[in-house]
DNA sequence: CTTCGTGCAAAAACTTTGCAAATTG
DNA sequence: CAATTTGCAAAGTTTTTGCACGAAG
């Protein structure tokens, strides 16, 4: 498929490429498409939504479920996909690369928003320099029910 | 077994007792082996490790891996265990009703200080609020470098 | 052309479920 | 006693692996 060009995408092939061959190993059709994927569909997705979501965008493209597994761990041991996990679900993949946000969860249903907040980010240097410590990242994750949920839940206790 | 006075399990035990009645739960010998162990050994546990340590320390107790399971997802859904997964990990379990605080952590030396700010917990609910969710916890971790490793980095580059 | 990757199917790992017997309230 | 729970084994799920063929460097 053509595409306009795209800087962040070829930043992230390139990306992808290097470690590859740190490693000696090859740049395949499939592992183009797993990161193609990544990128166009932001958000956070199991091993199976990704194979589906690839199925139903390459249709030509006959890729296994183990393929997927073996890319997606892949691509996180070299920190180009990061993975979340909660409640009944197993563990969510998404790349690792996007400009920095948070994550609110709905332990109900798994879903998960971003948000970013420049107010807490300064809190955090603030905190940190307290401590003498040169902050690199951060992890924050608030977990609650969402609107959805709720909704359900309450009919649910009636 | 015959413990000291301890007020803080016999409230975790009083929590559990509370949830189980009102849905209409037994309170069984397993059940309680399960809350003890998650109180005795704070800490991160996959299922298969509480299965182990219980069969440790409790040689008599002939429990079963489903029961571990089982009482695990309830506790869960209880919100008296939290779960969080970490890289190659599955679901770890823990105790949720640990005083809350959060974590600054090296990355070069794995120091871990532990930290606590009404501001940024205050900010936290208000994104909540503005997403519609009811928030019931958090996980924030900074990392960064701690003061110590920094004059070791800076000596090393010289 | 050598090495690595792939899909497939089988295996392993992990989690849930059905059931008869045991335990709890 | 009635209702729930348990351990066990079987059934589901999810993830990994072995292998012969195909693709990449």
């Amino acid at each position: 498929m053509p595409f306009l060009e795209n800087i962040e995408y070829d930043n992230l092939i390139d990306e992808f490429k290097t470690v590859l061959k740190k490693n000696s190993l090859k740049f395949t059709k499939q592992r183009e498409t797993i990161l193609q994927t990544l990128y166009n569909f932001p958000g956070h997705f199991l091993p199976e939504e990704f194979y589906l979501l690839i199925k139903e965008n390459n249709p030509k493209s006959n890729i296994g479920i183990a393929t997927i597994y073996r890319t997606l761990n892949l691509l996180e041991d070299s920190d180009i996909v990061t993975t979340i996990s909660f409640g009944k679900n197993g563990k969510k993949y998404e790349l690792a690369n996007k400009p920095h946000h948070d994550h609110i969860i709905c332990k109900n249903c798994g879903l998960i928003l971003e948000f970013e907040d420049k107010n807490i980010e300064k809190r955090q240097n603030d905190i940190a320099l307290k401590n003498g410590f040169i902050l690199t990242n951060h992890i924050m994750q608030l977990y609650g029910i969402c609107p959805q949920c709720q909704k359900k839940l309450n009919k649910k206790e009636i």
